[in-house]
DNA sequence: TATAATTAAATTGTGCACAATTTAATTTAA
DNA sequence: TTAAATTAAATTGTGCACAATTTAATTATA
């Protein structure tokens, strides 16, 4: 096997590229069934959290998704148009904006139960890969760089 | 442990969500590093098979790094206006653009050969669990869905 | 060999991501 | 208590991603 002092920047010694593809890669496994229920990824998610909270604001909604104001403003205000969610300021502290689910967006639940369902079909990991995947990534995300 | 059958579309229990954020996440840890030679994430990946590669078509490009033409031509542009790579059509097939690497391009390379260790720094996984997750990634992204 | 089908890039339009800045509200401290 | 510091969203500007369409070149086929 040939040497040299620039084999760490092959593509292939990478572990930061399949993690970038992979992750696109199945993002867009997501988007035919996501376009049954009209909402983008980063959409779905951010309605995960909301099916769940039913009511945050948007630091802690950023704090959940790893996302900032810059992302989240247009795509709240995306899903309020939608229907899916309400944006007040918070009586309290009028820094605050909440985000609170409507019942169209809890009705929304039903339609998207399913869509974990159709994805694992999608994938080909045994249940270890998964488990071990889930802990790894999670222990990257965990470490304060 | 209560149970409900919204179970599988809570965030905790994805594992595209953690992959979404790491991917991104990762990406910013590479940021400061790569200012230093001016170059964004995707462009630095692009810059890993001109390197490798020396010359290639667009096509060829994408299929390296999972990315169409929507996406490389501004990317390419990018790095032609930076003085990084040429672009030319194929003498032989006009329909292909030769995308090759300058001197200028060869020369960033002994710039860029720190960043991999640097990197590797910012980060908190044993070789084990390195090793695991590149099988796992590629596993994911070996699967024609 | 014309015509149809295919192929490779480029273009168009939408939606993130994110750094940096701005605006407005609240908290802290002199 | 008022001025300074902090905080939360929004805004601005850049750079991807990617679906869909267009343009131009090449190949296949009737």
């Amino acid at each position: 096997m040939k040497q040299s002092k620039y084999d760490a920047l092959k593509l292939e010694n990478q572990l930061c590229f399949p993690l970038y593809a992979c992750s696109r890669e199945i993002v867009k496994r997501y988007k035919p069934f996501l376009d049954e229920i009209g909402l983008t990824y980063t959409q779905y998610i951010a309605m995960m959290v909301m099916w769940e909270r039913k009511s945050v604001n948007v630091k802690e909604l950023g704090e959940c998704l790893y996302l900032d104001s810059g992302t989240l403003t247009p795509l709240l205000k995306k899903l309020e148009s939608k229907g899916y969610v309400t944006r007040m300021r918070s009586d309290k502290d009028e820094r605050n904006l909440v985000v609170a689910i409507t019942e169209d967006g809890e009705k929304l639940k039903d339609k998207a139960v399913e869509i974990p369902y159709q994805i694992a079909g999608c994938t080909n990991l045994t249940p270890e890969e998964g488990v071990q995947l889930y802990g790894i990534l999670y222990k990257i995300l965990g470490k304060t760089p």
